[in-house]
DNA sequence: ATAGGGTTAG
């Protein structure tokens, strides 16, 4: 036996609750050495010594003690005993009002999922007159967060409010993260500008709350905050709170920087993170080193397999997601949801027709996962893009449940490839019923009339945006040069180097109409000169950042630039034609995915990724050295001080301090112009 | 003593 008197490892605790009586040098426990013992139950999730202690504390007397009953009830909860632990706690709480007890019943039966059990018992709690404290709004905060119930939400903070709560700080953590994760930023942000003192869980939340609605910049600006003005150090679940920004902005510097930290702060080996670094090295355009991640890990979970399968997918390289999703079924995953829509997605943007349907039929016997619209919204895009209209649009007709916009938004984006005015104009109208605001349909629309050439319907479109007051996002492409991101918007020409990299632009321009470029001036839908129309189709934001990048980036680096919409086709074709001339490896991301030009080619939707058809390592050996090399630079700086100080537009929008402010400015996808876009990107 | 911030899709 263990002595109590000494300083105890949980496990070697755990493991000392014997048949025997515990007895410490002949004498019986106190309820303080029950405690420490139950505990370690807890820790370790032990059933069975849980339950052997439980009937000791009984034998000695101790359980209605104040400090062991609620762990009590916690030891039946986190060992999935939910019943068990309603049982102990309706026979313990008939003349009990203790606030930790009824606490520790409401989070217990919220951890389970039986929110409205929580929800009853707390107003059981409220009706007897116990009342709650900062424990008790922590865990119904995240519990109505995690239930999507906002109106519950709103009252709790009342109540918070009027219990004298607000100043808590585990309180105003769950009131941010519990509106972050209802997208109402603005409130997390008023709560957490006005706490006085913030821990790492605050700034977590708040930075977690910018990056799920999309504002990344604020997200990055905080991270730098909560170092310099409040010296936290991040921890876990911060920084997978902020990859997504970095992959948002396809900022590999970033990304590696934060890679940096989680190699010196050993967090490598946390599968949460892991997936987050995957996922980020995938929307950086590098899933080599998202591969090299993956495989490190030993023991990998559903959501790594499915990050690596999304990396693979997103950057072109659909063989190999194809076999990774065989080889992850291999080793005993069942795909879920999310990777079925994965792979489904990954089967369209392949032009896999023939498998994706296969797997989408089979899926709910083979996997039993009942198909939802986010399945379907694959099945309609992969028929779509393969030119089966029709059956698209019968696949959305005998679903048997309510379309969703980016559905019908695919299958709109396909008949203006496919150039079928019919189904379109159907599409379309449905479209505008579900969401009337959003302009990129009215665009797409247009651009189907423009495909065969019905001029007189691209203006009734163009009035009807103007009718409704829409404009649709303008065009923006970046480049991230030594931590800067500098970005250009169309025809830009506010750049201090503008001269220079038009000049670039106009002598690659002959160069790739020597190679074969025929200008898709017919999709320029302004009413001006041939001559001019070539012109602007050159000046598109891709085209710029691509010039500048020629420029500046060593010839031996891919140029990695990314863009707010989808890269319109003409710049599709001249891209590839400049990765020929240049000799370049050219990375474009767009909305979708990821373009990697090479030698005149691009991985993507004109279905020519197979030529890229490495296969999947079978050495799980991690090459930490690669990732090392690039990301030693990182080492010794402190994170972002430098670089996001060194953030700033290349001029072009000097009104718009997106990444300066904190206070809900968009990220640049949502840049808007004085005047409409003359940017003729689709989508 | 009861509690709070985290990964994959669209």
């Amino acid at each position: 036996m263990v002595s109590i008197c000494s300083p105890l490892s949980p496990n070697l605790v755990a493991n000392s609750i014997s048949v025997e009586a515990p007895r410490s040098r002949g004498r019986l426990l106190t309820s303080r050495e029950y405690g420490v013992l139950l505990q370690s139950c807890i820790d370790s999730k032990s059933l069975a010594r849980g339950k052997m202690l439980h009937s000791r504390i009984r034998k000695a007397g101790f359980e209605r003690n104040r400090d062991l009953l609620p762990r009590l009830v916690k030891l039946y909860s986190v060992c999935g005993r939910i019943d068990d632990a309603r049982k102990l706690f309706d026979r313990m709480s008939k003349r009990n009002s203790d606030v930790f007890l009824w606490t520790s019943m409401i989070c217990a039966l919220a951890k389970n999922g039986s929110m409205l059990r929580c929800f009853e018992l707390f107003v059981q709690m409220l009706e007897r007159g116990v009342r709650p404290d900062s424990y008790t709004f922590s865990g119904l905060l995240k519990a109505s967060a995690e239930f999507g119930f906002l109106e519950l939400t709103l009252q709790l903070h009342s109540m918070v409010v009027r219990c004298g709560c607000v100043g808590c700080l585990s309180v105003a953590n769950s009131l941010i993260h519990a509106y972050g994760s209802f997208g109402v930023v603005h409130e997390a942000r008023k709560l957490f500008d006005r706490m006085v003192v913030r821990d790492v869980a605050s700034w977590s939340a708040m930075i977690q709350a910018c990056s799920s609605m999309g504002s990344y910049a604020d997200s990055m600006a905080l991270f730098s905050r909560m170092q310099l003005g409040d010296s936290l150090k991040p921890n876990e679940i911060t920084v997978v709170a902020l990859l997504p920004a970095c992959g948002f902005f396809s900022s590999l510097r970033h990304g590696q920087a934060v890679h940096a930290y989680v190699i010196r702060n050993g967090y490598e080996s946390n599968l949460i993170v892991g997936s987050a670094l995957v996922t980020m090295y995938s929307r950086c355009g590098d899933p080599d080193v998202a591969y090299t991640i993956f495989a490190n890990f030993y023991q990998k979970n559903l959501v790594l397999w499915t990050s690596m399968i999304e990396g693979f997918a997103l950057n072109g390289k659909h063989d190999i997601a194809l076999n990774l999703f065989k080889k992850m079924q291999d080793q005993g995953f069942h795909p879920n949801y999310v990777t079925l829509v994965v792979i489904l997605s990954a089967c369209s943007h392949a032009g896999f027709v023939d498998e994706g349907l296969q797997i989408f039929e089979t899926m709910q016997e083979k996997f039993g996962v009942k198909a939802g619209v986010e399945h379907y919204a694959c099945v309609v895009d992969m028929l779509a893009r393969g030119g089966r209209l029709d059956d698209a649009e019968k696949v959305i007709e005998s679903m048997g449940m309510r379309s969703s916009g980016s559905m019908l938004g695919s299958l709109l984006g396909a008949c203006q490839v496919h150039r079928n005015v019919e189904i379109g104009e159907r599409t379309a109208y449905r479209l505008f019923e579900l969401e009337p605001r959003n302009a990129a349909n009215y665009v797409i629309l247009s651009n189907v009339y423009a495909a065969v050439g019905q001029w007189h319907n691209v203006g009734r479109v163009r009035q009807m945006m103007i009718a409704k007051g829409l404009l649709k996002d303008s065009g923006c492409s970046w480049i991230e040069l030594k931590g800067t991101i500098y970005v250009f918007g169309a025809h830009d020409r506010s750049h201090c180097e503008s001269d220079k990299i038009y000049k670039v632009l106009e002598e690659l321009s002959e160069e790739i109409v020597r190679a074969g470029y025929i200008p898709a001036t017919e999709h320029v839908l302004l009413d001006v000169e041939e001559n001019e129309k070539k012109k602007l189709l050159c000046s598109h934001s891709e085209r710029l950042a691509i010039a500048f990048g020629l420029l500046k980036v060593p010839p031996e680096m891919p140029i990695r630039i990314a863009k707010n919409l989808r890269v319109c086709g003409d710049c599709h074709e001249a891209i590839k034609l400049i990765s020929r001339v240049t000799s370049r490896k050219l990375i474009v991301r767009d909305t979708n995915r990821f373009h990697h030009f090479y030698r005149g080619s691009c991985c993507c939707g004109d279905y020519c990724c197979k030529q890229l058809g490495a296969c999947v390592r079978d050495d799980d050996k991690f090459e930490l050295f690669s990732v090392h090399r690039t990301v030693g630079c990182c080492l010794d700086c402190p994170l972002f001080k430098s670089a996001l100080n060194s953030w700033r537009w290349n001029g072009s929008f000097k009104d718009q301090t997106w990444f300066r402010s904190e206070n809900g400015e968009k990220p640049p996808c949502n840049i808007r112009f004085g005047s409409e876009s003359k940017d003729s990107a689709s989508t």
